[in-house]
DNA sequence: CACAATTACGAGGGTCGTAAAAATG
DNA sequence: CATTTTTACGACCCTCGTAATTGTG
């Protein structure tokens, strides 16, 4: 009873003759593999027999692939390439179903965003990162990220947004000052978020005074792919709670 | 010491992967496979340690692939047809490698090519095929030739062709006839070629006379790839040296 | 209770490494 | 005579199959 089924190729053996594509000779090859020369030997005529082709010019003295060898040895390369990338490209996907990649193009809304998905998937790993709103749509699309904070909602197939509340500009002025004597108070104004002063606390001795001006605030979007909206539902749910 | 090295992943097992795919349980993979189903089962476990990731939902019960797993197994599928598929191009490069294919646009020239390719390459098999301009140049220029016969010199990249003589188109005639008592002699003309002639000899009781139009006569040439110049040598010499 | 997966255990085969042989430049 | 490939031989590991176990619908 054979070992093997149908297939009795094994990727092994071709890892040997690429080796010796390689090295040249039978020795530099097993040395290479930290193997013997005589197991390289045996595997390369293994080979042949079951290609059932000849892969070699023998001498008694010298052994070189012929041009069937040296096909052989280029496509088993190839094949051990892809064998690799299988491997890896399965890694990638179990790392990436077991964490939830966020974006952003400002740091305030991960600060509760994060700790928020932390506690909601508990098991996964969350990962935050800044970026411009073109990588984290790209990101997004690519599987980089699982959801994207931007301040718009995106047009892209396959992507959906849900609001996810507002920051916006805030002067912060001396808290005994009345607003009338700002001009005349210092040369050094003040800036910061509500979100900010939501965070931190009260600055010290200031009080936070809103910015109502259009483009003196931003709304954000939470971003993400349409076949994720099962998986990402608690989040959402979370998002959509979310007073900006 | 372990049996393998780096790459510990085995085709075998990507295959028992694959048949789980198709079938669903590990009974039914196994029966498919010819081999127990504790065999499966471990062989399926060994798959997961050596990836590291887990690659199935299991239950005392039950047993299904998970995302990794589908994923894995697609992958694997596709590599096993990579891995099958290198095994014939090597097996069909050595094919082509003891076979001389020659293709033609007419019979006439094979009569005398391809016994004297059999003696000039002993332990080649010649193989011979009639087809049209088109065909035999793709033909040639994919590898399904390595000699073509045709009624001109080819204009492609990386093809030669030397002259390979001619044929001219001849009457038949009772060898009795003066040649101006054709049109009395008979209503059924009969034609031939030099070159049948030369092989059947001369036909009974007739006598073959070429006609000398232009347009009645053929000038074939042999092509070849520039890059078999070398190996053709023998059979090139032969060509040049034949008395069209 | 039939079915599916797992664990236990002994048997067999394949590959390995060491050692010796053969051959070449 | 150093280098390279091949053959011989014994050992070990790995996988296999059979049989028994556990858990489920």
């Amino acid at each position: 009873m054979p070992k093997r089924g149908a297939y009795m190729l094994e990727l092994y053996d071709l890892e040997k003759l690429a080796a010796f594509r390689r090295c040249g000779t039978l020795v530099a090859a097993a040395q290479e593999l930290r193997i013997s020369q005589p197991a390289l030997s045996r595997a390369m005529r293994k080979l042949e027999d079951e290609m059932g082709v000849e892969l070699f010019t023998r001498s008694k003295n010298r052994m070189e692939l012929n041009e069937n060898g040296v096909l052989a040895a280029e496509l088993a390369e190839k094949l051990l390439g892809d064998a690799d990338s299988l491997v890896r490209r399965v890694r990638a996907l179990d790392r990436s179903r077991r964490t939830i990649g966020v974006g952003s193009v400002a740091p305030a809304p991960l600060w509760d965003l994060a700790p928020a998905l932390s506690s909601l998937y508990p098991g996964m790993a969350i990962t935050t990162e800044l970026s411009d709103t073109q990588t984290l749509l790209a990101g997004l699309q690519a599987g980089t990220y699982s959801l994207v904070v931007l301040t718009g909602p995106p047009d892209a197939p396959g992507i959906e947004s849900v609001p996810f509340g507002g920051e916006r500009l805030c002067f912060l002025l001396p808290a005994n000052y009345a607003f009338g004597e700002l001009l005349r108070a210092s040369s050094l104004p003040a800036f910061t978020t509500d979100r900010v002063q939501r965070r931190s606390g009260a600055t010290e001795g200031r009080v936070a005074v809103p910015i109502t001006d259009p483009g003196m605030s931003v709304d954000y979007f939470a971003a993400y792919r349409t076949a994720d909206r099962r998986r990402l539902a608690a989040a959402l749910k979370f998002i959509e709670g979310y007073a900006g």
